[in-house]
RNA sequence: CGGGGUAUAGCGCAGUCUGGUAGCGCGCCUGCUUUGGGAGCAGGAUGUCGGGAGUUCAAAUCUCUCUACCCCGACCA
């Protein structure tokens, strides 16, 4: 790659619209440009990175026996009818329409089209197994793009989707996946976590996703660092520690004017918000429902949302409901002598002598306890872990990070394979449907969650095995020494003679420039070609961000080739 | 969708309050000089001031309206 014959459109100053580590170093580098909100034209020196990834991702799966297809990213919209999601889906799905007014969804993923594939293929058990992917460009109308290359409404996915007969074999594909998506990950050179998660409206069985680590990532994830525990915050089962214990004090009522939340209590009677209670309502489906966690903790909306009591989707309830059912506002809510059903979180279950709202304007209960002041029914996980909470695996405290989801797979089951109508004889002569999985991961979205990870204050610091090029020749004064010239020629073609992917920069440039690109675009290892010390028989060579020492070319083709 | 912000040359910005017909730095083009960490001098090109409508003798500037993009919340690879 020579940098006079490509386009690399480095930006010297951050453009106003970027402000993660990625998308700015993604768009400074020259690697990306933005069309409009989450769509991106990738350059060469992105695209590179791209097909890298694909290539990993590619071997490794099929390494496991997993074949590639490509499947049409325009779909007839009766597929999508068939599987219920045309509805479903709602705006988050594009959607056009052909000049005979037929509609078509553009691809969000793929299930129904595979999975329509697959009953037209799969005639026979002995066909089974079958694991398919594709890599192939995705739609979502995001509520919110944002964070360039991080969450795009057009962008670069690996989907496979594995059919079997029966639980055994899926298992073992699920696990084969699993495997293939660590190794993918550490051969990129990625620090990584694989955690329990939440499905979301994908399906209802288990799930894995994993996670780029990194401070800029939209996801918190709780792990064990005493055990193998990782889950998503949002799916990670809160437990209580402890019993609850016996009342101290009276049930007595406070006036408290003008106090609604949770530190305006815990300030008024001076304690901490451990000892307070706060209640939630939530539309039920017959009434409304009460949630009732501890005034320091958070409703988990996941958790709460599978309670067979809460109305689905979860919804608050209204100002005015509250104050028709309850006789009371938002802020003086509490469970003694509450008129409607009351879900209590594990952790507030175990509270006495608490303090909580009166269900009346301007009045708090102290010294409230359950079982003596109210029943205590049902008790429920229906909060948000926190930092220090004890895993739910009994292994100690929690420990939390941030990551970037770049992987999830699934447990589909019979989710879509039942009402798309997939089954198969199987040897016996009985009908089965297929039992599903479905396993995704984000390449263009690692793209962006290796810059997050792998950079500093001057640019990328690619990891080799996604680096647009292996090694980045810097010619000083490449157009004036002719010297300097046949060298950095010689060992560019010597470079690539011995198949390593060499960038050199034969523009008519200061050093300082090529210096500030270089470190821009972060290729592994650096060579400066410069009189300075060409007389002497001697190149300048560093990794990565390391210091340059001096050595001669044919030590460097070693380095490159070791 | 709700809340906040921005829109002026390829990029970053000033000018808007107080209306008078567009400027700075970088980049780009030409020439000379310079040459190991984003050069200097001289000359030059580049703008529907996001779009539309209005007020006015006159609008980047005031009014109305639309649009795009970014940030904060619910979604996800």
């Amino acid at each position: 790659m020579l940098s006079s014959q490509t386009i690399i459109p480095t930006l010297r100053e951050t453009p106003t619209d970027a402000d993660v580590a990625s998308h700015i170093l993604l768009l400074r580098a020259g690697c990306i440009r933005q069309l409009a909100s989450g769509l991106y034209s990738w350059l060469p020196l992105g695209l590179r990175v791209l097909r890298k990834i694909e290539a990993i991702v590619r071997d490794e799966l099929n390494k496991t026996g997993a074949e590639e297809i490509l499947m049409p990213v325009v779909q007839p919209a009766e597929l999508w009818q068939e599987s219920g999601r045309w509805d479903l889906m709602g705006p988050e799905m594009m959607r056009m329409r052909d000049r005979n007014d037929r509609d078509y969804a553009l691809a969000p993923t793929h299930e129904e089209v595979v999975s329509d594939l697959i009953r037209k293929v799969i005639v026979s058990y002995k066909q089974l197994p079958c694991n398919l992917y594709q890599i192939n460009t995705k739609f979502r109308d995001e509520i919110r793009p944002r964070f360039g290359l991080l969450r795009a409404r057009e962008f670069v996915m690996k989907d496979g989707y594995s059919f079997h007969l029966d639980d055994a074999s899926f298992e073992m594909t699920y696990q084969a996946m699993f495997d293939a998506y660590s190794r993918i990950l550490d051969r990129i050179g990625l620090d990584f976590r694989a955690v329990d998660a939440d499905p979301g409206t994908k399906g209802d069985g288990e799930s894995h996703e994993f996670h780029v680590l990194a401070e800029s990532g939209e996801d918190a994830i709780a792990f064990s660092p005493s055990s193998t525990y990782a889950a998503n915050v949002e799916k990670a089962e809160a437990v209580a520690t402890g019993n609850l214990g016996k009342p101290q004090f009276a049930l007595e009522k406070n006036p408290t004017p003008d106090v609604h939340t949770i530190d305006d209590v815990a300030d008024l009677f001076q304690i901490s918000k451990e000892k307070t209670i706060k209640t939630l309502i939530v539309r039920g489906t017959d009434s409304l429902v009460a949630l009732v966690l501890r005034g320091d903790h958070q409703l988990n909306e996941k958790k709460a949302a599978r309670l067979t009591e809460v109305a689905q989707p979860l919804q608050f309830a209204s100002e005015e409901d509250i104050r028709s059912a309850l006789g009371c506002g938002l802020g003086s809510i509490g469970p003694v002598k509450l008129s409607v059903p009351i879900c209590v979180d594990r952790s507030a279950a175990i509270v006495s002598d608490f303090v909580c709202g009166a269900n009346e304007d301007g009045f708090h209960f102290t010294g409230a306890n359950w079982n003596r002041d109210m029943p205590l029914t049902r008790v429920v996980d229906i909060r948000n872990v926190v930092e220090g909470d004890a895993a739910s695996d009994s292994s100690g405290p929690l420990k939390f990070m941030r990551g970037i989801e770049v992987g999830h797979i699934f447990k589909l089951g019979t989710k879509y394979t039942s009402p798309m109508n997939i089954a198969i004889q199987d040897a016996e002569g009985n009908s089965r449907e297929l039992i599903m999985g479905c396993y995704g991961m984000g390449i263009s979205r690692l793209v962006a969650a290796a810059v997050e990870q792998c950079h500093d204050e001057q640019g990328i610091v690619w990891p080799e095995s996604i680096a647009p090029a292996m090694v980045h020749i810097i010619a000083i004064n490449y157009s004036r020494s002719e010297a300097v010239r046949s060298a950095a020629h010689e060992l560019y073609d010597q470079c690539l003679d011995a198949g390593i992917d060499a960038f050199l920069d034969d523009r008519d440039e200061r050093p300082g420039v090529k210096f500030a690109d270089a470190d821009l675009l972060g290729l592994p290892h650096r060579i400066v070609v410069g009189e300075r010390n060409l007389s002497a028989g001697r190149l300048e060579y560093g990794y990565r961000r390391g210091q340059l020492e001096l050595i001669t070319p044919t030590q460097v083709l070693e380095r490159l080739q070791h």
